[in-house]
Parts: structure tokens; sequence; C-alpha cells
RNA sequence: GUGGCUGUAGCUCAAUGGCAGAGCACCUGACUGUGGAUCAGGAUGUUGUGGGUUCAAGUCCCAUCAGCCACCCCA
């Protein structure tokens, strides 16, 4: 008892069974809305190049965010920031041999060097989604309807939670009719993005320091405010009524404002959000029509989202829709009467796993008290005794822990007895 | 990377600069064929770490680490 613990790596998690049990059940959920719609399950390697993300992904997300070091031969490598760039390099690899429109899905671990805080970690994992092969906006609802589809199955409404779209097309379109040229966009996208987060004088200073004139800058606040702004998107108007069709046009809302941050969006983006507005952006995604062709395959259009593992969590546990779960999976506990009847009952317990139950035995003889306690406390529903009565009488004593009742079955019966019980 | 708050027993938290404590949880027994109650007893700390001030530091100061929160960015 003197050994210090050592601490685990800053800004991840250690999954106690419990914390595994909601893990696993949201991969479930995952798959569950992924398959519904067709999407093959695939993953890619966890070490990338740096040079992968070099193309794409965002300045800050590679330059500040990933995780790189050296391997003992010097090359830079990286632990995965995100997902993309791993599909697009995947398809682009094998781009003669797959089956376009190419729907796919993954769930697992990805790495940002990034400040721990609230729905953020350095290590988490992420539910990605995407279709390659198809640009048009009936993909992109398609996808938007797959994570509604996952709400749906969790249990959270639209009232509850919203997918906010908008269109880079239409914006770049908008932003040109207002005189911004080209290589301002980018800036003037970061701008849109951080407005809501901004006071508006801070805000309006920002629009002037990317250079925006007054009468840009009240053009743009127009735009902002305008609701009804996809309506002039043909493929807003394409995507919407898809959705309809799809019935999840009840989660969907039009918001100007939502722009993304990663750069290689070039159509429809979305996020989702919950409606009180509490929690960070639950999952983002889009449109990326130039990413395989940026890794070095012939071009391709894609679409997809990412949805991570946390914020998510918090939004079910505000909403107060976390399953309830049981981290054991033996419901059955086999105790040891005493030293005498140890291997009786392991020979019990292994019989029963013959017969397709779960069961856990008590690993050295004890009181029978601390068994029943041990048991009570795992989560089992039954305990089981085989002592000197029980066999002498060919029988196994049976206890129900909920209700505290006690009484011998036959043992040509109990494992039918118990399969019964626990279907 | 910037800023703020917080670190005391397994957990939740006390302790005016003056003997480190409580509740819960845990272990043992009352109970040699039976768990959630009750009672009795028991174990548990370099007060995150390292310095400094002081007769004296959990308490004040500095540094550092960690956690949380916000910014940045994003899942």
């Amino acid at each position: 008892m003197a050994a210090k613990i050592i601490a685990p790596v800053k800004g991840t998690r250690d999954f106690y069974p419990e914390k595994m049990a909601l893990r696993a059940w949201l991969y479930q959920q995952m798959r569950a809305a992924s398959e519904a719609f067709g999407y093959q399950e695939y993953d890619g390697p966890f070490l990338e190049p740096i040079a992968l993300y070099a193309a794409k992904s965002g300045e800050e997300l590679v330059k500040e965010q990933a995780f790189v070091f050296p391997d003992r031969s010097g090359d830079l490598i990286t632990l995965r920031p995100e997902l993309t760039p791993t599909l697009a390099r995947m398809v682009a690899q094998k781009q003669g041999q797959l089956v376009f429109p190419l729907r796919w899905w993954s769930f697992g671990p990805f790495w940002r060097y990034e400040r721990p805080q609230k729905g953020r970690a350095r290590e988490f994992f992420q539910w990605n989604v995407d279709m390659v092969g198809v640009s048009s906006p009936e993909a992109d609802a398609e996808l938007a309807a797959i994570g509604a589809n996952f709400f749906w199955r969790v249990g959270l409404g639209p009232d509850e939670v919203q997918i906010l779209v908008n269109n880079r097309r239409l914006m770049d379109s908008r932003l040109d009719a207002l005189g911004v040229p080209p290589e301002r966009r980018r800036a003037v996208f970061r701008l849109i993005d951080r407005r809501e987060k901004m006071s508006p004088a801070a805000w309006e200073g920002y629009a002037e320091a990317v250079g925006l004139s007054p009468a840009q800058r009240r053009g743009l606040e127009d735009l902002l405010a305008d609701e009804r702004l996809w309506e002039q998107s043909e493929e807003l108007g394409r995507f919407f009524a898809a959705a309809e069709a799809l019935g999840v046009r009840d989660y969907l809302r039009y918001s100007p404002a939502v722009i993304r941050g990663l750069d290689y969006y070039t159509g429809t983006v979305f996020e989702a959000r919950d409606r009180a507005g509490a929690f960070r952006a639950i999952f983002g995604g889009g449109r990326y029509d130039n990413l395989v062709a940026d890794v070095g395959g012939k071009p391709l259009p894609g679409v997809g989202f990412a949805m991570g593992d946390m914020v998510i969590a918090l939004v079910l546990e505000a909403y107060d829709r976390l399953p309830q779960l049981a981290p054991q999976p033996a419901s059955l506990v086999v105790t040891v009467f005493d030293e005498a009847h140890l291997l009786p009952a392991y020979r019990l317990a292994a019989e029963l796993r013959g017969e397709g139950l779960a069961v856990l035995t008590y690993p050295e003889p004890a009181k029978l008290g601390k068994q029943f306690k041990y048991a009570d406390r795992i989560g089992a529903r039954w305990a089981l005794i085989v002592g000197p009565d029980e066999l002498a009488q060919n029988v196994v004593s049976v206890k129900d822990l909920t209700t505290r009742k006690q009484h011998p079955v036959p043992r040509a019966h109990l494992a039918a007895f118990l399969h019964e019980r626990l279907s």
C-alpha cells in the first residue's frame, strides 16, 4: 500500500463497467440507425501520417490539435483526429473496386490535443456516417435522416433536439451579391460561425477587421436573420422535400448562421443542437465534394456527419433518457455451501452454462450470508444453493433475491425453470 | 495556447494559523443453512506534490500537477 497510483493521461477516460455499458449501448443505437439505412460498418487505422490531414482538415485541427509524434524511424505519426480523410483515402485506394453510392459507418476512438472541458476530452469516441459517390440533395437529406433516426431511437424528440441546416453554395452566392471577394469568404464564414458567441459590438468590430464595409455588414446581418433564405436554393428546396418524405422534417430547421468549421465542406452543412442551447453541437456534418480528389483519387462527391460520444451522453442525461443498463451479464450466482461442496457447485455451474445460461460461482468457500450479499450487490436475480440436503434429494434450492423466497427445484428441471424465468 | 474556480479517508464534506474529524460506504461479529434492517466493534490520511513564511500551516505565500468551467477550436 505504498506505491503511488500513476495518474491517467490528461483528457482520457476510464470506462468502468457502468460507463462501458453506456458506451456499448450508444454503439448499438448508432449501429441500429446506420443499418436501418443499409450502411456498412468499416474502420481505418488509428495511426495515420500527418500528411493525410495537411490537405484539408482545417489549419488548427492539424497544426495545434492533432497528437503527432515521431516513430522509431523518425516518421511523423498522427493519432487520427477525425475519420473523413481516412475514408477519402480508403475510397481513393480502391476506387475501381467499390460499389457506388457507397454507404459506410464507423464508431471508434479519436484524439485531439485540446484542453478538456464539459463535453470534450482528448480521447473520445465518434460515430461517422458517410455516403460517397453522389452529389444529390436527396443524399444530404438521407444523412440528416440517419441522425434524426438516431435521436428518435434514443428518445430525443424534435422538441428537444434540432438539426440546423445551411448551404455553403447558397451563402457563397449571397456573399457574392454583397460584393465579398472569394478570398475573403473563409474569413467571413468564420465571422458567421462566431456571431452567436460574441457581443453585437465585438462582432461588429470583428466584421470590420475582416474587411466588411458598413453596407456589407448590414447586408450580412439581414442575411443571417432571413430564415426563408433557403427558398432561394434549389438544392435546399430538394433537401427539405426529401427530408419531409423521409419523415424527419420536424427535426430539421434552416439556419443561415450554421456554417461549420471544417474547410472541406462545399455544399449543404448541418449540425444538431439541443433546443435549449445548453450544450455544444451534438453532431456536425455536410457535403464535401473535393475530398477524394484532394487525397489523390478521381473526383468523387461525398456527404457525411460525425457525432462524439460525450455531448450526446450529456444531453441524454439532461433529458433523463439514459437507459437502465445492467453491467452484470449473469443473473445467477451458484453459492459454495462449504469447502466440501465447492466442486459440486462448480459442476452445477458448468451444467447450467452448457444449457446456455450465464452463471457466476463464488470463487472460494465463504459464509452463505456473505455470498448472498455478494449476489445481491452484483445485481444477480437468483442465488442457487447445493448443500447436503439438496444433494441428498437431487434438487437445487433456488432463491429469488428480489422476493427473498426460496424453494427446491428438481435438478432435471432446473435449466428449463431458469430459462423460463429469464426470458 | 489564455483566463477563472477547486484539490482533506473509497464517496460527500467539516476543522478561527493551535491535538485532522463527521456522515455514508467498507471489514468483523451478534447470526456454525441465507443478503438490503438493527446493534457492537474495527480499519482507513505524507491534507495533490514541492518549496517558503511562522514558535506552530489543511489553513497564509510561491511554484507545480490534476480536476472542473469558460475562451480558442470542435464531436
